[in-house]
DNA sequence: CGACTAGTTGAATTGCCTCAACATGGGTGG
DNA sequence: CCACCCATGTTGAGGCAATTCAACTAGTCG
């Protein structure tokens, strides 16, 4: 099961695909080349765990590509997902040696790993690495914080619809400009992660995108391909004042 | 309303109550005199709002005693918290000139500010102060995401457990030592407030304090002193595993 | 062709919300 | 000092949105 055979990697960080979103996007020719000095590249399949909450950490890294899910477990199995990484996230905390969360490939992935001693002494030396984790950091916290606004008091329907517009705008920011008009992009997610995601079951999951099918706010093709005519419309269905929403 | 006379106030930074726990946390005699240079303390009254989401935000600075919340509000009033400041906590974004939240100052407060060029500034020349803050950020960042289990999994009842074990566990490491056996403190706000914390209305956080008093989990002297008698239980009754929780 | 996973849909249940009445306590002015 | 007000909190009754339990469909892999 665990035997795919790892594919050609990047090996120039000057052709990474996230080379200016990612931590080393500030960084000059000289920081580069130290970050290069500790870094491989790590494969993983859909499915598999990247790290067990309360397990020992020893790398820290980025998202190159592909998906990654960070979720809590109580003791009687409810799940919460606390982040979705997607590329040029950065994945470990620097100063912990212990995993906070359960860390899972959603998708096929390739991460772009440096082992956590030799990047926190990166650290506290080149000020455009911190600099930069800084900002990623924060900019975490209001995604985050604007989850909690999207679990503490949205409706199903509204939850939906917020699921669909971060996605549709993430995917329309790494694709072309700003957000506008008809939309296609692909479910990263289960219904059942989108459930973990949302606070929800995932039978009202199911439920409220039949509803938004039903009403013309998405149009679906297979269980995963998502058309979003008006994206104006499903930022309405969101809750979302038009033009708000994360700096993602 | 607004004139209550401004008592007085601290000027030291040797006598700070949060000299050793705020972003100044880990830094030198020198630098300190850095930010020394550029700091003034503000005044705010129970009530009063700090500032508004989307005004223009020209300071960031440190809560030294008092509480504040951070909320978002929807169109329709729905509001929701997504950051509880208690002293030493840091307030603003470096990088942003518009807040991005409501900032309310639940008890009266004083702040140390700084004024946010000048301090952005120092970010980038001390490192003490910016590696502070990304810890310090990092902290916050799993404080979040602890809340959003509680948002999306949790019941009304561990909802209220949760936030009583996590307003006592910061009130025992902030006395003594580590939370254990008996536990006295005061809730720092509101029904409502509590209501917007933890995406429930006020009605029903009424009703839970109620279940836990009669069931012994907790003793009431007036609306806002709680004892606990036995914290074990009282985490029991959060969901929480014995050991769990925020490293705060 | 089963067997399995992912998703959809229905019916019954329930936990929390809504609406409403009432209780308490601190502050103010007559 | 009492009467009154207003903000805050409590409690009850009924309704509803989301869950739970369950049956069924569609697609995929050996």
């Amino acid at each position: 099961m665990l035997n795919q055979q790892t594919p050609t990697l990047p090996r120039d960080c000057g052709a990474c695909p996230i080379r200016h979103r990612a931590v080393c996007a500030q960084c000059e020719a000289e920081e580069l080349e130290q970050l290069d000095r500790i870094k491989y590249y790590r494969n993983f399949e859909a499915g598999q765990t990247i790290v067990w909450s309360g397990d020992q950490m020893d790398f820290v890294g980025s998202v190159v590509t592909g998906i990654a899910t960070l979720t809590q477990t109580m003791e009687d199995g409810r799940t919460q997902m606390v982040g979705l990484l997607l590329p040029s996230d950065f994945v470990g905390r620097p100063g912990r040696s212990v995993a906070a969360y359960d860390v899972v490939a959603t998708s096929d992935m390739v991460m772009c790993c440096f082992r956590k001693k030799p990047f926190e002494q990166l650290l506290s030396v080149t000020p455009a690495v911190a600099q930069r984790l800084l900002q990623m950091t924060l900019d975490e916290l209001d995604a985050a914080r604007e989850w909690m606004l999207v679990l503490g008091r949205k409706t199903a329907r509204e939850k939906i619809a917020s699921l669909l517009s971060i996605i549709g705008r993430r995917n329309a920011t790494l694709n072309l400009g700003a957000p506008a008009g008809k939309m296609v992009f692909d479910l990263p997610l289960t219904r059942e992660a989108m459930a973990d995601y949302l606070g929800l079951t995932l039978e009202t999951v199911s439920r409220q995108i039949s509803a938004l099918r039903r009403d013309g706010v998405i149009v679906l093709e297979g269980k995963r391909r998502v058309t979003v005519p008006d994206f104006d419309r499903l930022l309405d269905e969101a809750g979302d004042d038009s033009d708000g929403g994360l700096p993602v």
